[in-house]
DNA sequence: CGTGGGCTTGAGCGTGGTCAAGTTGGGTGG
DNA sequence: CCACCCAACTTGACCACGCTCAAGCCCACG
């Protein structure tokens, strides 16, 4: 069933970004080898695609279940009149939308942000998934769930955070989820978003994000260039931000019970 | 299992409640009246709330699983500073949350707006349910997918929709989600949030939901007094809010297949 | 060397916030 | 039955946060 690799140039091999997805699915349930395996075999293709392409439109059929093995990719929704929201951040080892192919439709567009490699397993293959391992079930609708989480915490930032709060909040779960995946370090992460990508995030127009910006630059609280993102006072930043990690479920819990 | 039941002087019968419950649930999956007692016995207790109640507080663990049988309740998160935000409104018939009780550690408060009558399902009693019926848990599953639609799509509003557009596409939804379970009209329906509720909700200060309720009554698309709101021109209204509601999958699908 | 995407800066403005003072109306007690 | 009270609603004045438009800059890339 596994369908076409990613281009031989690729420096990580394959195996090795599932490693990202493991790392974040472990802290549900206690996943085997054998969960591992089963996941890979289910993988219809694996695709390396081009930032700013759509993996899925809104109003589709959602067929397959991506994974972001590798690269950037965000949920998003697009009125009429050209303004966009960006919805999540998905980064690697994310399943874009685990329980989706429950529904009938997308009820919003998945794309690309940067260039990234992306499983695709089929829905029939993730319902079998699913009843072959109750751990791996469990998993998946525990990161559901915590999604959800984000969700509702990124309403908190649109409807009461003021620009530097939201800004800053974003950039301190960015933070909080790629170390959870080992992309960041205590410094600091890679920050591929252009200031377009953090306004639709954000609420913002792009403008405002670039002031914004030079006011967390000008408070010593951070630097960002050349797509790489150092933080200089990671307490200074929380604070300021408001931000209280617990909504994330980053430690380990096989809770539930 | 069911303990209390709600004050004598109630004019609806707590059975009869558990239909709105019922008229929601069963557009996901064919439920049987089997499946109605099971619930029903599951019923650890069903009281009689004021408004203005915390049900659960923020960081609680979710022992419970809060149905609204009858009455209006929200999530919410506060920040320190005071502000607050709701995330969600949960209407007569609504499972406030119907599997938050997999994770350890409630990320929201939830709370009612009006007197409700509130059923609580034990967190045991819930793993029970979804083990015994596979299509109870189904409906459980998607009526969580789409309450996590309806938090994306406030996202849009938050982040992308001005005070009118996301006021009068609240109220759209509203309308939506109240006659799915009979308790709104062609007409109208009844309205019990206050001003400042509702800017809690979108993201506004009560000042400004006075004057953008004072905008769409002057266009003509509304009018609102005595908790009761009347839409005079519901196509308009979704035009300006840029109102599309397949988000909240109204239809009877069982989808997933 | 030219091109274009992303970033930066300035000027002007409008949406929506804040503060503060009324007004209304339903509910309670005398 | 009336007086009172309090919460919710209303209105005005003022102001700031963030938007728009527009121009210029930087630099990676072909």
């Amino acid at each position: 069933m596994v369908g076409e690799r990613s281009a031989a140039g690729d420096r990580r091999a394959n195996a090795t970004m599932l490693d990202y997805l493991f790392r974040r699915l472990t802290r549900f349930a206690d996943l085997t080898p054998g969960d591992r395996e089963r996941i890979e075999a289910c993988a219809w293709r694996i695709d390396r695609i081009e930032a700013g392409v759509d993996l899925i439109g809104e109003g589709a059929d959602p067929g397959f279940v991506n994974v972001a093995l590798d690269g950037w990719v965000c949920r998003y929704k697009q009125l009429e009149s050209g303004r966009r929201q960006i919805l999540a951040l998905l980064l690697p080892g994310d399943m874009c939308d685990p329980c989706m192919f429950l529904l009938p439709k997308m009820g919003h567009a998945l794309a690309t942000l940067t260039p990234a490699t992306i499983m695709r397993l089929p829905r029939r293959s993730m319902v079998a998934l699913m009843e072959a391992s109750p751990t791996l079930a469990k998993a998946f609708w525990l990161d559901t769930m915590v999604s959800a989480e984000v969700q509702r915490e990124w309403a908190v930032s649109l409807g009461r955070r003021t620009a530097v709060e939201r800004m800053a909040h974003l950039l301190c779960e960015l933070l909080a989820r790629l170390r959870l995946v080992g992309l960041a370090d205590a410094r600091g992460c890679e920050m591929p978003l252009t200031q377009a990508d953090l306004g639709d995030a954000l609420g913002l127009s792009s403008v405002h994000v670039n002031r914004t910006l030079q006011k967390l630059r000008s408070m010593r609280l951070i630097e960002l260039r050349n797509k790489r993102l150092d933080v200089l006072d990671e307490d200074a930043l929380r604070t300021l931000a408001l931000f209280d990690p617990t909504y994330l479920h980053l430690k380990n819990h096989r809770a539930g019970r």
